[in-house]
Parts: structure tokens; C-alpha cells; sequence
DNA sequence: GGGGAGAGATGCCGC
DNA sequence: GCGGCATTTCTCCCC
């Protein structure tokens, strides 16, 4: 065991990724407070001292602390603990270590970032791109503007020349999404001293009580898919088949 | 490496947490679109069928797959995959393994679950318990209430016997907080028939943003925190120094 | 560093 | 299953 923490203890001193699979006991005091009995998980520390602790069920981390915390392993009564603390976040965490199942530690090579598509962005944009998928002679002024009257996703003009605002959402729009719709509205209403703006939100769907509020606060509801660039599922299937 | 695919292989077919450092390339299609060029991961299957890749940096993971998905390894062209599906959710993902850097599969025993305090409901909970850390004479009614009103945190009357709504937040109350909080008092006053109810944020610090609403909306602010139970960031330091 | 908003958000709970 | 909402959300981007 004793060789463990001096393995623990030279990787934390690195650039490695440590891998711990371990019964452990785990408290976290900080943000909140918290506390995990004995059990078996997987433990990760990367080299941007970041820890995260994984259960054998879930997506989610059980426990973890941010980038930058100090992690120092150590025996006190013949215990293995693993404490890091996060000064800045006025965060701390102890592991105690009951057990090691495994452990693996090596410096992982990686520079490369992620390539996304199909974002809440891209969907403002295929609108801006054509606008008449919200309606005929409607005329785009912007996108994804940082304006003083808050972050909009599409702006522009109808055929009446009104101002209209239009909300992208990539799932059914939800209470949140109207009242940010409507928060933006009032406010550009008020600073343009304007009586009318429109206030559209476009997602693929919008739940009963959403739409309710956004009948009784004058708004409309535009159904939209966000864009897809290499197909449907379907279509994939049979292109993955090729590999 | 043929080796390494057939503990993979045996692995998935069993209730064992695999743990693979390897270089590898992603592709992700489902609710959005996702590629990673060829880098160092560290990737885990867990016995409920959930994948997650983790790069050595950052929280998060870079790509993931839900809960209850299918995965397969295999050779095609002397190249080895990793493909997984999950098909009621319309996703998959396939990751090639260009390089397996250490493998770990095991059996991981935990039932247990996190106990954690000093949450919104612990929040809510502690104001409804002590209603003068809101006001004098304040009488709560009830808390964290499914109603058809909406989830009200606190609910409750205050000495002129006017309905008072308390949102509680457990850090900086932001726009959208006020934005909540409208939203039910305005359903309230509506389904109620009342012409004043009071809307009051409890929250450790707002910003300056969400308390000039709150103010244009006739709202108040009180600064309240999360309880905590064990103490504090410093005394917990002095606390732990015993280990 | 704080504020505002999205996310392939996840997870929880209630209907 | 959907809906509404908190999260030790995390992450990004802009001021």
C-alpha cells in the first residue's frame, strides 16, 4: 500500500493523469457539504489538478473539484487519505482510501478541441440565412448580438417594418425561454421608446404552458429544427456501415 | 491488441466498470454533431451502460453516451472500434483506438448514495424554520410547493396579512431569478384575484443587473446564505488539520 | 473576474 | 413519459 502513495505521490508532482479505482469514503466541504459513505469508484486527477469521482452508475460525477486544487496523499493512523483543497474556491475534500482496486498513471497527449455542430448558434444562423423559414419578407438584421439590450439571437425587420426578436431554441421551448423572449422585448421597447416589437421563439416544439404565456403576452411561435450537416440517424447508420 | 479486444469484449458482456487510456478519434451524431481529431482519453463504460471520455483537462467530459447504451468493439481493415448506440435516443458515437495506453476492468460494489446539505430546499427549509430571517412578524405557510401556481419556495403572509412569495437562491441572484419570481407572483395575483403580492428574493448577493428589476418591479431583496452544518471553509481548515 | 446565457447539459421529483 | 427546476452545474464569451 505504502507503494501506492509514493506512486500517487510522484504523479501528483507530474504532468500524469492519475486513474484510481478504489473503495473509498468521501467528504466535501465548500459550496455545499457533502458525504459518501464507503464504495467502490473511480477517482481521476489531470494534470490541471482537477479530480473528479465517478460511481459505477451515472453520467454525472458523484464528487469532483475544479482545476487548480492541491492534492496531497498521506498516512495518519495508518490510513490513506487523499485531501485537496482549493483555496480560491474555499473548497476542500477528503478521501479516505480503504482499498485499491487498481491504479494507472501516464501523461496523456491531447491538444486537440472538440468540433461541434447543431448548436443553439447554429440555428440562428440557418434562420438568418433564410428568413423566410420564419416568415415571407421578413428581413434579418443580426445575430447573436451582444446589444445593450441583451443577448439576441436573431433581430430584424417584418414587411410592416416592425421590429421583430426571435429566440432559437434547440428542444421545446420552455417557461424560461418566453420569459427571456419577453425580457428582451420589454426592454428594447422601453430603450427605443417603441410601442410594438414582435417576439417570436423558434424551436422544434413548445410545451401547453409556454405557449399559454406566450399567447397572453402577444408573442408567436414559429416551429423550427435545428440544422443537421451529415443527415438523419438513419442515414448515418447506413454510412457508418462503411467503416 | 487482439487480447485487449476480447477483455473489452468479455467486459461489456458483464456487470465490470471498464477503464481505457487510449488514443483515439471521436465521432458523435445524435442531438447534435461532434468530432474529435486523434488525441490521449481516458474512456469509461459503466456497468449501466453509460460512456464517458474524458480529456486530460477540464471538469466535463468531452463526449459521453446516456444511460442504457449498446457497444460493440471490433476489427474492420485491422483498425479497431469502439461503436455505441443508443437507438430510442437516436445517438451513436464511434470511437477509434488507435492506441491502447493501459486497460482496467472490474467489478465495482457500491449502493450507496451521496448525502448532501445546504441545498436551495436546505435553503427554503431554514426560512420557513426561523421566518424572521425574512421579517418580523412574517408567517410562512408552506415550502418548495407544487402548486398550479408554479414551484413557490416559500409561501406565506406577512403582518398587514399580504401574501408574500419568496424565491430562494443559493448563490448571486441573477436576471433570471426576478424573471421566476414575476412569473408566479403575476400568476398568484391572476388565479387569486389579488391586486398586491409581495415578491421578496432571498439570496446571499444579487447582481446589479437583476436588483434594478427587481426594483423596477416593486420587489425586494434580503440577503439570506445556505445554512451550513459542519462550519465553515476556515474552521473546517482548523478541523481537519487534526488528520 | 463578474455577468449573462447555452449545454449533446444531467438529475430529481411530480403529475 | 413530459414538464418544470436546481445544480458543488460547467463552459464560453464578453465586458
Amino acid at each position: 500500500m505504502h507503494e501506492t502513495q509514493e506512486r500517487i505521490k510522484r504523479a501528483l508532482k507530474g504532468q500524469s493523469t492519475i486513474v484510481i479505482g478504489a473503495n473509498c469514503t468521501i467528504e466535501y466541504n465548500g459550496r455545499a457539504e457533502s458525504y459518501l459513505p464507503e464504495g467502490d469508484r473511480v477517482i481521476i486527477i489531470k494534470p490541471d489538478r482537477n479530480l473528479i469521482v465517478h460511481q459505477p452508475i451515472g453520467t454525472a460525477p458523484v464528487n469532483y473539484m475544479k482545476t487548480g486544487t492541491e492534492h496531497n496523499i498521506y498516512y495518519e493512523d495508518k490510513k490513506l487519505y487523499l485531501k485537496s483543497k482549493h483555496v480560491a474556491q474555499k473548497e476542500e475534500m477528503i478521501i479516505r482510501l480503504h482499498n485499491i482496486h487498481f491504479l494507472q498513471t501516464k501523461i496523456l497527449q491531447d491538444g486537440e478541441k472538440i468540433t461541434l455542430k447543431g448548436s443553439e448558434k447554429d440555428m440562428s444562423d440557418k434562420i438568418y440565412n433564410n428568413p423566410k423559414l420564419i416568415e415571407d419578407d421578413f428581413k434579418p438584421l443580426s445575430r447573436e448580438e451582444h446589444t445593450k439590450y441583451g443577448f439576441i439571437d436573431v433581430f430584424g425587420y417584418d414587411k410592416n417594418n416592425t421590429l421583430v426578436i426571435i429566440e432559437c431554441k434547440r428542444y421545446t421551448a420552455t417557461l424560461d425561454a418566453v420569459t427571456q423572449l419577453r425580457r428582451y422585448v420589454e426592454k428594447i421597447k422601453k430603450n427605443k421608446g417603441l410601442e410594438k416589437v414582435r417576439g417570436i421563439i423558434a424551436a422544434p416544439d413548445i410545451s401547453a404552458n409556454a405557449r399559454k404565456m406566450l399567447e397572453d403576452w402577444g408573442f408567436e411561435y414559429k416551429k423550427a429544427d435545428p440544422p443537421k450537416y451529415h443527415g438523419n440517424f438513419n442515414k448515418k447508420q447506413k454510412k457508418l456501415g462503411e467503416f
